[in-house]
DNA sequence: TGTGAGTTGGTTGTATGAACAAACTAATTG
DNA sequence: CAATTAGTTTGTTCATACAACCAACTCACA
C-alpha cells in the first residue's frame, strides 16, 4: 500500500478529492446524491463541498426537479467552466492538431496547423501563437491550466526519449513552455493518450478495466489500460508491439518486425513498389482499392489476414476486456473490419470474439486523452476515474 | 478510487493492517520503528499493536539492544509462528509438490508425491493424506488456514477454465476442499505463481514493479507482475504468449505459434524426431546435449536463439524491470542463459541489457507464491505488499 | 385553489472516537 | 547522576456521524 492515507488531514484531503470527482463525472449532481455515492453523511459533504467553491473549482447551477413524492427542489453542483481552461496538441506528420478544452474537457475550439516538414524551431512558434490566440478570445478566471502534447515517439519520466519522425534538437517542450506560461506540460506518447480516450471519454459506464488501443499509423503501437489506469512500462516502452519478432525455425540474422510487415507504411511502400509506380500516399492507396485494383486488394487482402492475427497477439498477451483500432487506413476502408473480424473468427473459433472497435477521428482522441492527463493533473485528481463521456451531452 | 476509504473506522481498520504489515515485513520489529515508518504517532501503534495481538496474530520475542546514545530496551514484535500454517500444492506432470509453511512463509515441510498417469479422483485423496500428515504433527493454535494450488492451466474467478495436462472431470477443487477443512482455497496458475513468488520472495529491496516470469514447460506462458500487483486480465489469460502467431507475408490457413517452436516439448519431440528414436524425455536431451550431439546441439542452438527473441519480444509488450525464466530446461543447462543473453544483445544493441534471471528449483516458486497469495488471504493483508524475502533468515 | 400531511434537500449544533500530544514510567548508556 | 530511548497513560483535537432542524416541494382532499 504505497499511496496510502493515515492520519485526518490526508482521510479529509481525499474525500474533498472525492466530492470533487463526483461532481465531474455526474455533473449536474446534488449534495443529496453525491452523499449516497460516496456513502458520507450529507453534512460532511456540504462542508467539504464549501471547501471546493471557496477554491472555485465549482459553481451551482440551480435547482432541478423535485421528487416525485415531493420534497425541497435539489440545488445542482457542476465544475465551474469559468476556471479555465488547457491546450493539446498532437504532432501529426503533415499537421499540428490544436484543441482547447474547459475543465470539463468540452472542446472550446479545434484546429490544424500545417507543419509538413517544418523543424521544431519552426514549430514552437506556431504553438505560441495558437496559445496566445486562445487566450485572447478567452474570458475564463484562470486562463490556461495546463498544456499536453501528443507524441509520436516514446516518453519517460515526462520526457521524450524516442522520437523517429521529428527531430527534436535537445528542445525540452516541459521546460520550454512550463516556464513561459507557468502551467504543467504533460507529455504523453499517441497510443497511449489513445487508450486514456477510449477510457475516459467512450466508456460511458465505464466497464472497462483492461482495454489495449493499437496504432497503426507510420509503426505500430500499443496502448494499454490495465486496472483502469495508463500503463507505460517500467521505461515508457510498454505496449511496442510493432517492434516484435518472428520465431521460427530458420532463424536469419535481422529477424523481421511486425511492423515491416504490417504498419500503414508498410502497406503503402509495398503497393507502390509492386506497382512500380510514383511514391503513394494512404488517400492514393484507398483509392485504388476502391477502384478494385489487384495489387492494392491482394496487399490489403494480406494486412486484413496479418491484423487479425496482431488482435490474437494481443488477446493473448494482455487478455482485455476490449480492443480498439486506431488506424486511419481502416478509418478510410471501414469495410475492412468486418473482415478483420472474419479472419480473426477463423483463427480463434470461439463463440465469445473479443469486442473490437474503429477509433472514429483518431486526432480527436489523442487531442482528448492529452485533455484528460493534464486535466486531472490541473484538478489534483490523478489516481481518480473520471469519467468524460457520461458528460458530453450536457 | 475504487479501493478507498472514507471514515474513520476504514482508516483505522487499514491502519491495524498496515502495522500487521510492518510486523510481517520487518519482523523482528519494535513499536517505535513501526510508528517511525508509518508516520504514526507511538501511542496509536501501541494500541493498534494491542487489537493485532488480542487476536492472537502477532507475538513479543524479547528484548532487542539499545541505542548506543542510551535509553529503555525495545521490544521485538514478530508475527505467531504458533498461530497457524497453510498447505500449498502444485499439480506437476510426474509429481504432486507439497509444501507446508507457516503464516511467515517459513517452510516447514516439503514432499513429492508420485502422481504420473493418475486421474484426479485417485489424485484427491492424495492430498488429504498429506492435509492430515501435516495436521497431526503440528501444534499451532488454529492449525489449517489456507490451501493454494499452482495449477498448468488457465484460472478465471478462483475457478478452473482450461487444463490441458489434467482431466479434472468436473471436480471443483474449491468448494471439495474449502468445505471439507473450512478454509480459503485459492486456485492460480502455475506461471502467475511464479511471477508473485518472484516478487516477494525474491526482491528483498522491492525494487521491482514490472517483472515478467517466463515459464517454458510442456507450453509457454508468462506471469505478469504490473504496477506491484499480479495482473491476471479480464479472463485470467494474460500472458498466454505461447499462444503468440507469426505474422509475415506468406498467409497460412493454420497459423504457427510460438509454443510449437519453443517449448519443451516441442524441442524434445524435434530431437527425438530427427534421431528417428525412441521417445526421450529432457533428462535424455540434457545427456545428449552434454555428449555434444550434433541434433541436440542444433535444436537446443535454434532454442537459444528463439528464446533470446521471445525475450524481445516481452520486453517490448510489456517493458518491465527484469524477466525472469522459468525453465527446467535452462535450469539444467545452465550455460545456456549466457547464451541467450549473447543472442539477445545481437538483436537489440544496447548498452542496457534487460536484467534476466534463470529461476532456481521452479517448483518451489510455484509453491512459495501460492503461499504469499493464501497467506495475504489469512492475513486480511490483500492489498499490501509483504516481504517474504528480507524474513527469510531470521 | 387552498390546506396540510408527507417527503426530500440542505444546514446547524452536538457527539463520537481515532489519532495526536504531552507528560509520565521504565530502562538503558556513559 | 544526566541524557537518552521505549513504551504507557491521560487528556486534547478535529473530521465525520448523527439528530434535529429549516426549506421547499408533491399530492390528496376538501
Amino acid at each position: 500500500m504505497a499511496n496510502t492515507i493515515r492520519n485526518r488531514m490526508q482521510l479529509h484531503q481525499q474525500n474533498i478529492q472525492s466530492v470533487l470527482a463526483q461532481v465531474f463525472n455526474h455533473q449536474p449532481i446534488s449534495r443529496i446524491e453525491i452523499s449516497r455515492n460516496l456513502a458520507l453523511n450529507k453534512s460532511t459533504v456540504s462542508s467539504l463541498y464549501n471547501a471546493l467553491k471557496e477554491e472555485g473549482y465549482v459553481e451551482e447551477l440551480g435547482e432541478g426537479a423535485a421528487s416525485t413524492a415531493g420534497g425541497r427542489k435539489p440545488v445542482l453542483l457542476a465544475i465551474n467552466r469559468r476556471y479555465g481552461y488547457t491546450m493539446n496538441f498532437d504532432f501529426g506528420y503533415r499537421h499540428i492538431h490544436v484543441m482547447k478544452n474547459n475543465l470539463s474537457g468540452d472542446i472550446m475550439s479545434y484546429t490544424q496547423v500545417d507543419a509538413k516538414g517544418l523543424s521544431i524551431q519552426e514549430i514552437l512558434p506556431l504553438i505560441e501563437t495558437q496559445i496566445e490566440k486562445a487566450e485572447n478570445e478567452d474570458k475564463t478566471k484562470h486562463n490556461l491550466l495546463g498544456i499536453s502534447f501528443a507524441i509520436h515517439g516514446t516518453i519517460d519520466a515526462n520526457a521524450i526519449t524516442y522520437s523517429p519522425f521529428l527531430d527534436m534538437e535537445d528542445i525540452d517542450l516541459v521546460t520550454y513552455f512550463g516556464e513561459k506560461y507557468d502551467v504543467p506540460v504533460l507529455l504523453e506518447n499517441e497510443a497511449n493518450l489513445a487508450a486514456v480516450y477510449e477510457r475516459d471519454f467512450n466508456d460511458e459506464n465505464q466497464r472497462l478495466s483492461n482495454a489495449v488501443t493499437i496504432s497503426i499509423h507510420r509503426g505500430i503501437g500499443a496502448g494499454l489500460i490495465i486496472n483502469k489506469k495508463l500503463y507505460r512500462g517500467a521505461h515508457g516502452e510498454a505496449g511496442e508491439i510493432g517492434r516484435s519478432l518472428r520465431i521460427g525455425n530458420n532463424v536469419v540474422e535481422t529477424p523481421h518486425k511486425v511492423e515491416d510487415y504490417c504498419s500503414e507504411d508498410a502497406i503503402i511502400n509495398q503497393i507502390s513498389e509492386a506497382r512500380k509506380g510514383a511514391p503513394l500516399d494512404r488517400y492514393a492507396v484507398v483509392k485504388l482499392y476502391n477502384e478494385n485494383d489487384d495489387i492494392a486488394k491482394q496487399v490489403i487482402g494480406t494486412f486484413v489476414e496479418n491484423t487479425a492475427r496482431i488482435i490474437v497477439n494481443v488477446s493473448n498477451d494482455y487478455d482485455p476486456d476490449e480492443i480498439f483500432l486506431n488506424s486511419p487506413l481502416i478509418e478510410s476502408l471501414p469495410e475492412l473490419l468486418p473482415e478483420i473480424r472474419e479472419a480473426y473468427s477463423k483463427i480463434v473459433p470461439s463463440n465469445t470474439v473479443i469486442p473490437m472497435t474503429v477509433t472514429r477521428n483518431s486526432h480527436y482522441a489523442t487531442l482528448l486523452g492529452g485533455c484528460a492527463l493534464i486535466t486531472r493533473r490541473v484538478l489534483n485528481l490523478e489516481d481518480f476515474e473520471l469519467n468524460f463521456a457520461a458528460q458530453q451531452e450536457f
